[in-house]
DNA sequence: TATGCTTTGGTGACCAAGTCACCAAGGCAC
DNA sequence: GTGCCTTGGTGACTTGGTCACCAAAGCATA
Protein backbone atom coordinates (compact mmCIF):
# COMPACT_ATOMS: atom_id res chain seq x y z
CA UNK A 1 0.00 0.00 0.00
CA UNK A 2 2.91 2.27 0.78
CA UNK A 3 4.23 2.26 -2.97
CA UNK A 4 1.21 3.40 -4.17
CA UNK A 5 0.25 5.26 -7.32
CA UNK A 6 -1.33 7.54 -4.98
CA UNK A 7 1.41 8.82 -3.33
CA UNK A 8 2.59 10.76 -6.38
CA UNK A 9 -0.51 13.22 -6.30
CA UNK A 10 0.44 15.62 -3.21
CA UNK A 11 -3.17 16.28 -2.65
CA UNK A 12 -4.30 12.80 -2.47
CA UNK A 13 -1.43 11.28 0.43
CA UNK A 14 -4.15 12.96 3.24
CA UNK A 15 -6.74 9.98 1.90
CA UNK A 16 -7.87 8.00 4.71
CA UNK A 17 -7.48 4.40 4.76
CA UNK A 18 -11.10 3.44 3.58
CA UNK A 19 -11.16 5.93 0.67
CA UNK A 20 -7.51 4.98 -0.32
CA UNK A 21 -8.54 1.54 -0.67
CA UNK A 22 -11.78 2.22 -2.31
CA UNK A 23 -9.76 4.86 -4.90
CA UNK A 24 -7.43 2.04 -5.86
CA UNK A 25 -10.12 -0.83 -6.38
CA UNK A 26 -12.40 1.30 -8.39
CA UNK A 27 -9.32 2.86 -10.70
CA UNK A 28 -6.80 1.15 -12.85
CA UNK A 29 -3.60 1.56 -14.40
CA UNK A 30 -3.93 2.28 -18.21
CA UNK A 31 -0.86 3.12 -20.53
CA UNK A 32 -0.91 4.06 -24.01
CA UNK A 33 2.03 4.66 -26.64
CA UNK A 34 3.29 8.32 -27.93
CA UNK A 35 0.55 9.64 -31.07
CA UNK A 36 -2.98 8.46 -29.17
CA UNK A 37 -5.83 9.87 -28.97
CA UNK A 38 -6.83 10.09 -25.20
CA UNK A 39 -10.33 12.52 -25.71
CA UNK A 40 -11.81 14.46 -28.71
CA UNK A 41 -15.03 16.64 -29.03
CA UNK A 42 -17.95 14.42 -29.37
CA UNK A 43 -16.74 11.84 -27.53
CA UNK A 44 -18.20 11.91 -24.15
CA UNK A 45 -15.70 11.54 -21.03
CA UNK A 46 -15.81 8.05 -19.25
CA UNK A 47 -13.09 8.28 -17.32
CA UNK A 48 -11.16 10.90 -14.94
CA UNK A 49 -6.84 10.81 -15.50
CA UNK A 50 -4.20 10.91 -13.47
CA UNK A 51 -1.35 11.49 -15.18
CA UNK A 52 1.85 8.97 -13.97
CA UNK A 53 3.99 9.07 -16.74
CA UNK A 54 4.30 10.91 -19.72
CA UNK A 55 2.82 14.21 -21.28
CA UNK A 56 -0.98 14.95 -22.60
CA UNK A 57 -1.12 17.35 -25.05
CA UNK A 58 -4.50 19.60 -24.69
CA UNK A 59 -6.00 21.58 -27.71
CA UNK A 60 -8.66 22.81 -29.33
CA UNK A 61 -9.81 22.59 -33.13
CA UNK A 62 -11.44 25.89 -34.19
CA UNK A 63 -14.35 26.06 -36.37
CA UNK A 64 -12.10 27.10 -38.92
CA UNK A 65 -9.75 23.82 -38.91
CA UNK A 66 -6.99 25.25 -37.33
CA UNK A 67 -5.66 23.73 -33.87
CA UNK A 68 -4.92 26.32 -30.60
CA UNK A 69 -3.01 24.66 -28.16
CA UNK A 70 -4.98 25.27 -24.65
CA UNK A 71 -2.56 23.21 -21.88
CA UNK A 72 0.24 20.87 -21.33
CA UNK A 73 -0.61 18.04 -18.51
CA UNK A 74 2.57 16.33 -16.76
CA UNK A 75 2.75 13.49 -14.60
CA UNK A 76 1.51 14.03 -11.28
CA UNK A 77 -1.58 16.24 -12.76
CA UNK A 78 -4.87 14.85 -13.53
CA UNK A 79 -7.20 16.08 -17.02
CA UNK A 80 -9.54 17.63 -14.33
CA UNK A 81 -11.44 19.53 -16.95
CA UNK A 82 -12.87 16.34 -18.27
CA UNK A 83 -14.12 15.35 -14.97
CA UNK A 84 -16.70 18.60 -15.22
CA UNK A 85 -18.35 17.07 -18.82
CA UNK A 86 -17.87 13.48 -17.03
CA UNK A 87 -20.65 14.72 -14.81
CA UNK A 88 -22.33 16.82 -16.95
CA UNK A 89 -22.61 14.50 -19.39
CA UNK A 90 -21.70 16.94 -21.83
CA UNK A 91 -19.11 16.63 -24.58
CA UNK A 92 -16.13 18.07 -24.14
CA UNK A 93 -14.94 20.24 -27.28
CA UNK A 94 -10.66 19.78 -26.76
CA UNK A 95 -8.48 17.17 -27.86
CA UNK A 96 -5.94 15.49 -25.57
CA UNK A 97 -3.34 13.74 -27.61
CA UNK A 98 -0.66 11.75 -25.93
CA UNK A 99 2.86 13.39 -26.58
CA UNK A 100 4.70 11.02 -25.48
CA UNK A 101 4.20 7.14 -24.02
CA UNK A 102 1.61 8.17 -21.18
CA UNK A 103 0.47 5.70 -18.19
CA UNK A 104 -2.54 6.80 -16.16
CA UNK A 105 -4.89 6.01 -13.34
CA UNK A 106 -8.09 6.13 -14.72
CA UNK A 107 -10.97 6.54 -12.26
CA UNK A 108 -14.67 5.78 -14.07
CA UNK A 109 -17.05 7.90 -13.24
CA UNK A 110 -19.09 5.67 -10.66
CA UNK A 111 -16.01 6.00 -8.61
CA UNK A 112 -15.20 9.32 -9.11
CA UNK A 113 -18.93 10.64 -8.30
CA UNK A 114 -18.58 8.16 -5.01
CA UNK A 115 -15.29 9.83 -4.11
CA UNK A 116 -16.32 12.95 -4.38
CA UNK A 117 -19.07 12.65 -2.33
CA UNK A 118 -17.64 11.19 0.64
CA UNK A 119 -14.41 12.53 0.88
CA UNK A 120 -13.93 16.23 1.90
CA UNK A 121 -9.76 15.64 1.26
CA UNK A 122 -10.66 14.22 -2.41
CA UNK A 123 -12.76 17.50 -3.13
CA UNK A 124 -10.35 19.61 -2.38
CA UNK A 125 -8.20 17.66 -4.57
CA UNK A 126 -10.80 17.88 -7.67
CA UNK A 127 -11.31 21.65 -6.80
CA UNK A 128 -7.33 22.58 -6.31
CA UNK A 129 -6.64 21.17 -10.22
CA UNK A 130 -9.61 22.71 -10.94
CA UNK A 131 -8.16 26.21 -9.80
CA UNK A 132 -4.84 25.80 -11.39
CA UNK A 133 -6.18 24.70 -14.33
CA UNK A 134 -8.45 27.61 -14.55
CA UNK A 135 -5.74 30.00 -13.59
CA UNK A 136 -3.29 28.96 -16.01
CA UNK A 137 -5.88 29.55 -19.14
CA UNK A 138 -6.33 33.17 -17.80
CA UNK A 139 -2.93 33.22 -17.98
CA UNK A 140 -2.76 31.76 -21.19
CA UNK A 141 -5.57 34.67 -22.71
CA UNK A 142 -3.76 37.21 -20.68
CA UNK A 143 0.12 35.90 -22.76
CA UNK A 144 -2.15 35.85 -25.75
CA UNK A 145 -3.21 39.05 -25.95
CA UNK A 146 -0.67 41.39 -24.46
CA UNK A 147 2.80 39.76 -24.77
CA UNK A 148 4.98 40.11 -27.70
CA UNK A 149 5.46 36.70 -29.86
CA UNK A 150 9.54 36.91 -29.32
CA UNK A 151 9.03 37.11 -25.93
CA UNK A 152 6.14 34.26 -25.90
CA UNK A 153 8.84 31.78 -27.97
CA UNK A 154 11.49 32.40 -25.96
CA UNK A 155 10.21 30.92 -22.68
CA UNK A 156 8.25 28.86 -24.63
CA UNK A 157 11.90 27.57 -26.10
CA UNK A 158 13.16 27.62 -22.48
CA UNK A 159 10.25 25.66 -21.25
CA UNK A 160 11.25 22.66 -24.19
CA UNK A 161 14.71 22.51 -23.93
CA UNK A 162 15.46 19.38 -22.66
CA UNK A 163 19.11 19.02 -20.49
CA UNK A 164 21.03 19.43 -23.09
CA UNK A 165 19.30 22.37 -24.58
CA UNK A 166 17.41 20.55 -27.45
CA UNK A 167 13.88 21.49 -28.61
CA UNK A 168 12.73 18.89 -30.52
CA UNK A 169 10.33 20.94 -32.28
CA UNK A 170 9.68 21.92 -36.64
CA UNK A 171 8.82 25.36 -36.94
CA UNK A 172 5.20 24.26 -37.34
CA UNK A 173 4.66 22.88 -33.93
CA UNK A 174 6.04 25.92 -32.32
CA UNK A 175 3.12 27.64 -34.36
CA UNK A 176 0.60 25.93 -33.00
CA UNK A 177 1.99 25.92 -29.13
CA UNK A 178 1.60 29.46 -29.64
CA UNK A 179 -1.21 29.66 -31.95
CA UNK A 180 0.56 32.09 -34.47
CA UNK A 181 1.92 31.03 -37.99
CA UNK A 182 5.34 29.41 -38.89
CA UNK A 183 6.52 32.24 -40.80
CA UNK A 184 6.46 33.90 -37.75
CA UNK A 185 8.20 31.34 -35.90
CA UNK A 186 10.95 30.98 -38.33
CA UNK A 187 11.43 35.08 -38.61
CA UNK A 188 11.89 34.88 -34.83
CA UNK A 189 14.14 32.24 -34.60
CA UNK A 190 16.12 33.63 -37.57
CA UNK A 191 16.54 36.42 -35.11
CA UNK A 192 17.39 34.73 -32.17
CA UNK A 193 19.88 32.98 -34.93
CA UNK A 194 21.98 36.14 -35.54
CA UNK A 195 21.71 37.26 -31.47
CA UNK A 196 23.63 34.04 -30.94
CA UNK A 197 21.18 32.57 -28.92
CA UNK A 198 20.28 29.43 -30.90
CA UNK A 199 21.49 27.21 -33.29
CA UNK A 200 19.32 25.78 -35.71
CA UNK A 201 19.25 22.21 -37.31
CA UNK A 202 16.19 20.50 -39.17
CA UNK A 203 13.33 19.65 -36.85
CA UNK A 204 15.00 20.92 -33.52
CA UNK A 205 16.26 24.27 -32.23
CA UNK A 206 19.55 24.01 -30.13
CA UNK A 207 19.57 26.81 -27.19
CA UNK A 208 23.10 28.08 -27.22
CA UNK A 209 22.50 31.31 -25.31
CA UNK A 210 20.00 30.71 -22.36
CA UNK A 211 20.69 33.87 -21.10
CA UNK A 212 19.84 36.02 -23.77
CA UNK A 213 16.44 34.41 -23.81
CA UNK A 214 16.08 34.57 -20.45
CA UNK A 215 16.68 38.08 -20.02
CA UNK A 216 14.26 38.92 -23.13
CA UNK A 217 11.57 36.78 -21.14
CA UNK A 218 12.56 38.57 -17.73
CA UNK A 219 12.44 42.15 -19.53
CA UNK A 220 9.13 41.83 -20.24
CA UNK A 221 7.56 41.76 -16.74
CA UNK A 222 7.10 38.03 -17.25
CA UNK A 223 6.07 35.70 -14.64
CA UNK A 224 7.29 31.78 -14.51
CA UNK B 1 -41.65 27.44 -1.25
CA UNK B 2 -43.29 26.95 -5.02
CA UNK B 3 -41.97 30.78 -5.67
CA UNK B 4 -38.34 30.08 -4.36
CA UNK B 5 -35.41 31.35 -6.07
CA UNK B 6 -34.35 27.99 -6.78
CA UNK B 7 -36.74 27.42 -9.36
CA UNK B 8 -34.84 30.11 -11.78
CA UNK B 9 -32.55 28.00 -12.08
CA UNK B 10 -33.22 24.96 -14.62
CA UNK B 11 -30.71 22.70 -12.96
CA UNK B 12 -31.57 22.94 -9.38
CA UNK B 13 -35.62 22.43 -9.85
CA UNK B 14 -34.88 18.98 -9.94
CA UNK B 15 -33.39 19.31 -6.26
CA UNK B 16 -35.60 16.56 -3.57
CA UNK B 17 -37.20 18.44 -1.05
CA UNK B 18 -34.73 17.89 1.93
CA UNK B 19 -32.02 19.52 0.17
CA UNK B 20 -33.70 22.29 -1.09
CA UNK B 21 -34.65 23.59 1.96
CA UNK B 22 -31.10 22.90 3.19
CA UNK B 23 -29.79 25.31 0.39
CA UNK B 24 -32.44 28.11 1.18
CA UNK B 25 -32.22 28.14 4.62
CA UNK B 26 -28.40 28.07 4.29
CA UNK B 27 -28.29 30.52 1.89
CA UNK B 28 -28.66 34.47 1.84
CA UNK B 29 -30.48 37.05 -0.71
CA UNK B 30 -27.94 39.83 -0.86
CA UNK B 31 -28.45 42.94 -3.31
CA UNK B 32 -25.15 45.60 -4.24
CA UNK B 33 -25.53 48.49 -6.49
CA UNK B 34 -23.95 48.35 -9.80
CA UNK B 35 -20.38 49.04 -9.85
CA UNK B 36 -19.36 47.28 -6.81
CA UNK B 37 -16.62 45.18 -6.62
CA UNK B 38 -17.48 41.69 -6.19
CA UNK B 39 -14.84 39.39 -6.05
CA UNK B 40 -10.96 40.26 -6.64
CA UNK B 41 -7.95 38.39 -6.66
CA UNK B 42 -6.33 38.17 -3.22
CA UNK B 43 -9.35 37.96 -1.40
CA UNK B 44 -10.65 34.64 -0.81
CA UNK B 45 -14.25 33.81 -2.25
CA UNK B 46 -16.39 32.68 0.73
CA UNK B 47 -19.81 32.86 -1.31
CA UNK B 48 -20.96 30.75 -4.49
CA UNK B 49 -22.69 33.36 -6.15
CA UNK B 50 -26.04 32.68 -7.96
CA UNK B 51 -27.30 35.49 -9.74
CA UNK B 52 -31.16 36.37 -9.55
CA UNK B 53 -30.92 39.76 -11.27
CA UNK B 54 -28.50 42.01 -13.28
CA UNK B 55 -25.09 40.94 -14.67
CA UNK B 56 -21.63 41.17 -13.82
CA UNK B 57 -18.40 41.29 -15.55
CA UNK B 58 -15.39 38.87 -15.20
CA UNK B 59 -11.84 40.31 -15.87
CA UNK B 60 -8.45 40.24 -15.29
CA UNK B 61 -6.18 42.44 -14.41
CA UNK B 62 -2.50 42.06 -16.51
CA UNK B 63 0.85 41.92 -15.10
CA UNK B 64 1.56 45.09 -17.31
CA UNK B 65 -1.80 46.79 -15.37
CA UNK B 66 -4.22 46.41 -18.65
CA UNK B 67 -7.25 44.70 -18.44
CA UNK B 68 -8.35 41.33 -20.20
CA UNK B 69 -12.43 40.83 -20.46
CA UNK B 70 -13.26 36.91 -19.94
CA UNK B 71 -16.55 36.34 -19.12
CA UNK B 72 -20.04 38.19 -18.27
CA UNK B 73 -22.46 36.34 -16.36
CA UNK B 74 -26.30 36.87 -16.13
CA UNK B 75 -29.22 36.45 -14.57
CA UNK B 76 -29.43 32.84 -14.10
CA UNK B 77 -25.78 31.90 -14.11
CA UNK B 78 -23.64 30.78 -11.40
CA UNK B 79 -20.01 32.33 -10.41
CA UNK B 80 -18.99 28.85 -10.17
CA UNK B 81 -15.54 29.65 -11.21
CA UNK B 82 -15.26 31.20 -7.55
CA UNK B 83 -16.11 27.77 -6.29
CA UNK B 84 -12.51 26.33 -7.50
CA UNK B 85 -10.92 28.68 -5.17
CA UNK B 86 -13.57 28.45 -2.55
CA UNK B 87 -12.92 24.15 -2.36
CA UNK B 88 -9.16 24.77 -2.79
CA UNK B 89 -8.72 28.04 -0.36
CA UNK B 90 -6.72 28.97 -3.00
CA UNK B 91 -6.88 33.00 -4.28
CA UNK B 92 -8.65 33.65 -7.41
CA UNK B 93 -6.84 35.97 -9.93
CA UNK B 94 -9.70 37.69 -11.71
CA UNK B 95 -11.52 39.90 -10.42
CA UNK B 96 -15.77 40.52 -10.69
CA UNK B 97 -17.81 44.04 -11.24
CA UNK B 98 -21.56 44.31 -10.83
CA UNK B 99 -22.47 46.06 -14.28
CA UNK B 100 -26.35 46.61 -13.28
CA UNK B 101 -27.40 47.01 -9.75
CA UNK B 102 -27.18 43.04 -8.75
CA UNK B 103 -29.49 40.31 -6.43
CA UNK B 104 -27.86 36.77 -6.05
CA UNK B 105 -28.22 34.11 -4.01
CA UNK B 106 -24.88 33.57 -1.75
CA UNK B 107 -24.18 30.21 -0.66
CA UNK B 108 -21.19 30.40 1.55
CA UNK B 109 -18.82 27.39 1.58
CA UNK B 110 -20.16 25.59 4.13
CA UNK B 111 -23.37 24.94 2.93
CA UNK B 112 -21.95 24.78 -0.65
CA UNK B 113 -19.76 21.38 0.44
CA UNK B 114 -22.16 19.77 2.21
CA UNK B 115 -24.42 20.04 -0.86
CA UNK B 116 -21.78 19.13 -3.29
CA UNK B 117 -21.61 15.94 -0.51
CA UNK B 118 -25.25 15.39 -0.21
CA UNK B 119 -27.19 15.69 -3.45
CA UNK B 120 -25.88 14.46 -7.03
CA UNK B 121 -28.64 16.34 -8.89
CA UNK B 122 -26.31 19.76 -6.69
CA UNK B 123 -23.18 18.34 -8.33
CA UNK B 124 -24.39 18.18 -11.69
CA UNK B 125 -25.52 21.27 -11.21
CA UNK B 126 -22.21 22.63 -10.24
CA UNK B 127 -20.53 20.53 -12.84
CA UNK B 128 -23.01 21.56 -15.70
CA UNK B 129 -21.89 25.03 -14.82
CA UNK B 130 -18.27 25.13 -14.90
CA UNK B 131 -18.39 22.99 -18.66
CA UNK B 132 -19.84 25.47 -19.63
CA UNK B 133 -17.89 28.25 -18.50
CA UNK B 134 -14.82 26.06 -19.31
CA UNK B 135 -15.84 25.75 -22.77
CA UNK B 136 -16.98 29.53 -23.17
CA UNK B 137 -13.26 30.37 -22.21
CA UNK B 138 -11.75 28.02 -24.84
CA UNK B 139 -13.64 29.59 -27.85
CA UNK B 140 -12.53 33.03 -26.44
CA UNK B 141 -9.40 31.88 -26.91
CA UNK B 142 -9.97 30.62 -30.14
CA UNK B 143 -12.11 33.74 -30.94
CA UNK B 144 -8.85 36.06 -30.04
CA UNK B 145 -6.52 34.09 -31.96
CA UNK B 146 -8.35 33.07 -35.12
CA UNK B 147 -11.21 35.68 -35.39
CA UNK B 148 -11.40 39.43 -37.22
CA UNK B 149 -11.50 42.19 -34.86
CA UNK B 150 -14.17 43.67 -36.96
CA UNK B 151 -16.26 40.28 -37.05
CA UNK B 152 -16.08 40.00 -33.52
CA UNK B 153 -17.04 43.79 -32.91
CA UNK B 154 -20.27 43.31 -35.07
CA UNK B 155 -21.14 40.21 -32.86
CA UNK B 156 -20.48 42.44 -29.41
CA UNK B 157 -22.58 45.21 -30.72
CA UNK B 158 -25.36 43.18 -31.36
CA UNK B 159 -24.72 40.99 -28.41
CA UNK B 160 -24.85 44.76 -26.10
CA UNK B 161 -27.35 46.60 -28.04
CA UNK B 162 -30.54 47.19 -25.73
CA UNK B 163 -34.31 46.66 -27.21
CA UNK B 164 -33.59 50.20 -28.99
CA UNK B 165 -30.81 48.41 -31.08
CA UNK B 166 -28.51 51.43 -28.54
CA UNK B 167 -25.22 50.03 -26.76
CA UNK B 168 -23.96 51.98 -23.54
CA UNK B 169 -20.25 52.03 -24.13
CA UNK B 170 -17.40 54.06 -24.92
CA UNK B 171 -15.12 52.75 -27.35
CA UNK B 172 -12.35 52.46 -24.30
CA UNK B 173 -14.78 49.83 -22.41
CA UNK B 174 -15.57 48.06 -26.00
CA UNK B 175 -11.84 47.64 -26.54
CA UNK B 176 -11.08 46.20 -22.77
CA UNK B 177 -14.31 43.81 -23.64
CA UNK B 178 -12.37 42.54 -27.31
CA UNK B 179 -8.91 42.54 -25.71
CA UNK B 180 -8.26 45.82 -28.10
CA UNK B 181 -7.34 49.21 -28.38
CA UNK B 182 -9.60 52.04 -28.27
CA UNK B 183 -8.42 53.65 -31.60
CA UNK B 184 -8.71 50.08 -33.09
CA UNK B 185 -12.53 50.59 -32.11
CA UNK B 186 -12.87 53.97 -33.27
CA UNK B 187 -11.26 52.84 -36.64
CA UNK B 188 -13.46 50.17 -36.70
CA UNK B 189 -17.00 51.74 -35.72
CA UNK B 190 -16.25 53.95 -38.71
CA UNK B 191 -15.95 51.98 -41.01
CA UNK B 192 -19.43 50.46 -39.67
CA UNK B 193 -20.84 53.97 -40.30
CA UNK B 194 -19.80 54.13 -43.67
CA UNK B 195 -21.16 51.43 -44.40
CA UNK B 196 -24.11 52.83 -42.80
CA UNK B 197 -24.59 49.97 -40.22
CA UNK B 198 -24.45 52.26 -37.17
CA UNK B 199 -24.65 55.61 -35.75
CA UNK B 200 -22.40 57.21 -33.04
CA UNK B 201 -22.58 59.39 -30.52
CA UNK B 202 -20.67 60.08 -27.31
CA UNK B 203 -20.82 56.88 -25.13
CA UNK B 204 -22.88 54.70 -26.95
CA UNK B 205 -23.36 53.13 -30.47
CA UNK B 206 -26.74 52.89 -32.10
CA UNK B 207 -26.88 50.14 -34.38
CA UNK B 208 -29.31 50.86 -37.64
CA UNK B 209 -28.17 48.09 -39.91
CA UNK B 210 -28.42 45.05 -37.72
CA UNK B 211 -28.57 42.85 -40.97
CA UNK B 212 -25.45 44.17 -42.65
CA UNK B 213 -23.43 43.63 -39.01
CA UNK B 214 -25.33 39.59 -38.65
CA UNK B 215 -24.27 38.91 -42.42
CA UNK B 216 -20.66 39.77 -41.56
CA UNK B 217 -20.55 37.45 -38.35
CA UNK B 218 -22.31 34.75 -40.15
CA UNK B 219 -19.95 35.34 -43.25
CA UNK B 220 -17.09 34.33 -41.01
CA UNK B 221 -18.11 30.90 -40.28
CA UNK B 222 -19.25 32.00 -36.92
CA UNK B 223 -21.62 30.67 -34.42
CA UNK B 224 -23.37 32.15 -32.04
C1' DT C 1 22.43 5.35 -57.28
C1' DA C 2 19.19 8.21 -59.75
C1' DT C 3 14.36 9.90 -59.46
C1' DG C 4 10.69 11.89 -57.59
C1' DC C 5 7.78 12.92 -53.46
C1' DT C 6 7.11 14.88 -48.92
C1' DT C 7 8.50 17.56 -45.06
C1' DT C 8 10.70 21.42 -43.41
C1' DG C 9 12.32 25.96 -43.55
C1' DG C 10 13.19 30.70 -45.89
C1' DT C 11 11.59 34.96 -48.14
C1' DG C 12 9.18 38.99 -50.09
C1' DA C 13 4.91 41.39 -50.59
C1' DC C 14 1.02 42.66 -48.53
C1' DC C 15 -2.66 43.39 -44.99
C1' DA C 16 -4.58 43.63 -40.28
C1' DA C 17 -3.98 45.22 -35.91
C1' DG C 18 -1.53 47.33 -31.93
C1' DT C 19 1.19 51.48 -30.39
C1' DC C 20 2.43 56.20 -29.92
C1' DA C 21 1.77 60.89 -30.04
C1' DC C 22 -1.13 64.32 -30.43
C1' DC C 23 -5.33 67.05 -31.13
C1' DA C 24 -10.32 68.47 -30.95
C1' DA C 25 -14.79 68.44 -29.18
C1' DG C 26 -18.13 67.55 -25.42
C1' DG C 27 -19.37 67.71 -20.74
C1' DC C 28 -18.66 68.91 -15.92
C1' DA C 29 -17.15 71.52 -11.67
C1' DC C 30 -16.29 75.66 -9.84
C1' DG D 1 -17.49 81.60 -18.38
C1' DT D 2 -12.76 79.05 -17.40
C1' DG D 3 -10.31 75.21 -16.94
C1' DC D 4 -10.16 70.25 -16.59
C1' DC D 5 -11.26 65.64 -17.74
C1' DT D 6 -13.33 62.30 -20.73
C1' DT D 7 -14.15 60.79 -25.14
C1' DG D 8 -13.17 60.19 -29.82
C1' DG D 9 -10.29 60.96 -34.25
C1' DT D 10 -6.03 60.66 -36.95
C1' DG D 11 -1.41 59.78 -39.01
C1' DA D 12 2.92 57.37 -38.76
C1' DC D 13 5.01 53.46 -37.50
C1' DT D 14 5.81 48.54 -35.79
C1' DT D 15 4.44 43.92 -35.10
C1' DG D 16 2.32 39.99 -36.52
C1' DG D 17 -0.50 37.07 -39.76
C1' DT D 18 -1.31 35.61 -44.68
C1' DC D 19 -0.19 34.26 -49.24
C1' DA D 20 2.51 32.59 -52.71
C1' DC D 21 6.49 30.80 -53.74
C1' DC D 22 10.96 28.36 -53.69
C1' DA D 23 14.94 25.52 -51.96
C1' DA D 24 16.97 22.13 -49.37
C1' DA D 25 16.75 17.84 -46.65
C1' DG D 26 15.14 13.39 -46.02
C1' DC D 27 12.92 9.32 -47.77
C1' DA D 28 11.19 5.59 -50.77
C1' DT D 29 11.87 2.90 -54.33
C1' DA D 30 12.76 1.71 -59.01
Amino acid sequence: MEDSWIDRFKGLSRLPDDIRSELEKGSQIVSVPAGTQIFAPGQTADNLLLLLEGTVRVQQKSETGREVFLYRVHAGESCVLTTACMLAFEDYSADGIAETDVSAAAIPRRTFDSLVAKSPVFREFVFTAYSRRITDLFTLIDDIVFQRMDVRLAARLLELADEAGVVHATHAVLGTELGTAREVISRTLSEFHRRGWVEQSRGEVHVTGRAGLERLVRSSGAQA
